[in-house]
DNA sequence: ACGCTTGTTTAGAACAATTCCAATTATTGA
DNA sequence: TCAATAATTGGAATTGTTCTAAACAAGCGT
């Protein structure tokens, strides 16, 4: 993502957050930066650390209300692709996730238009798609 | 699924597990009948309290490893579609879960051959794929 | 069948991830 | 600027999972 791209994301994020209710506070842009700044999918502890380089009075519960409330504005995406704690993502273009099984490490893959064909059942009201493949990365392949 | 297809899984499960470096155990089958028998997809604790009923001793630690014996054998599914507690899921079949987000509700739809085609990171070896549709059940949508 | 080896179970403690709480602080709209 | 309301804070509480050490059970060679 180039800078132009990322500055954008930000001046629209207090928009997205006003219209799903939400008031843009410093913390808020702070955890959204830590997002935008290592795409890594850190998991709320990850972000908590880095977001304390930059504002050191943060607190977890805070990175916690923050993290949900930029989900619930559609701004980042929660994933949850293995037993504890839940990870973070703020690319919202249709991807899917590959994972580490090994080592943890995420991959992500844009999604071809009709890569997702499924009938839903009768009256299910979709929001979104969350699609990871497991595996092994080309790293620990070779280790072992 | 009917009782004949339900004892042949059953009479699998030992060869299953041998393959895979465990015992067979009355625990382990015991664990296996409780998924089979109520296909929700329930967490650890639900299997817990539906494996007491029938052999009271059992305790949450060997539902855990039961439950981990039969990922690993490839008998049980695990599925992690929010926050919070894991899955399980004895249909080993493709397919997908659409998940409500609403009341949790879980409904299984079976993968059409080619609907999961995204190429993988280069020497990424996949070992299986977990595709979750989010979004409100028929039932929930309408009481809103 | 017997004893050995090793894997499994058990209960409870420990740990990790998340949520809740009550007091304080910040933001918004009139 | 003030009142109303939402957000933040730190810590406690809760939930979900893993670990531990002792007892038990299964499979193997004899």
């Amino acid at each position: 993502m180039s800078l132009v791209e990322n500055r954008t994301f930000e001046s629209e994020l207090g928009e997205r957050l006003a219209t799903s209710g939400f008031r843009f506070t410093s913390q808020r842009r702070c955890v959204y930066d830590v997002l935008l700044q290592t795409l890594d999918h850190p998991t709320a502890d990850d972000v908590f650390v880095r977001a304390k380089r930059v504002m050191p009075e943060i607190s977890l519960a805070t990175v916690y209300n923050c993290l949900d409330a930029l989900v619930e504005s559609g701004v980042v995406r929660q994933v949850q692709l293995q037993r504890g704690a839940a990870r973070f993502c703020p690319n919202m273009e249709e991807h899917c996730h590959y994972y580490c099984d090994a080592c943890g490490a995420v991959f992500d893959v844009a999604l071809t238009a009709d890569s997702t064909f499924m009938p839903p059942p009768k009256g299910f009201k979709v929001d979104h798609y969350e699609i990871a493949v497991h595996g092994v990365c080309a790293a620990c392949a070779k280790q072992k």
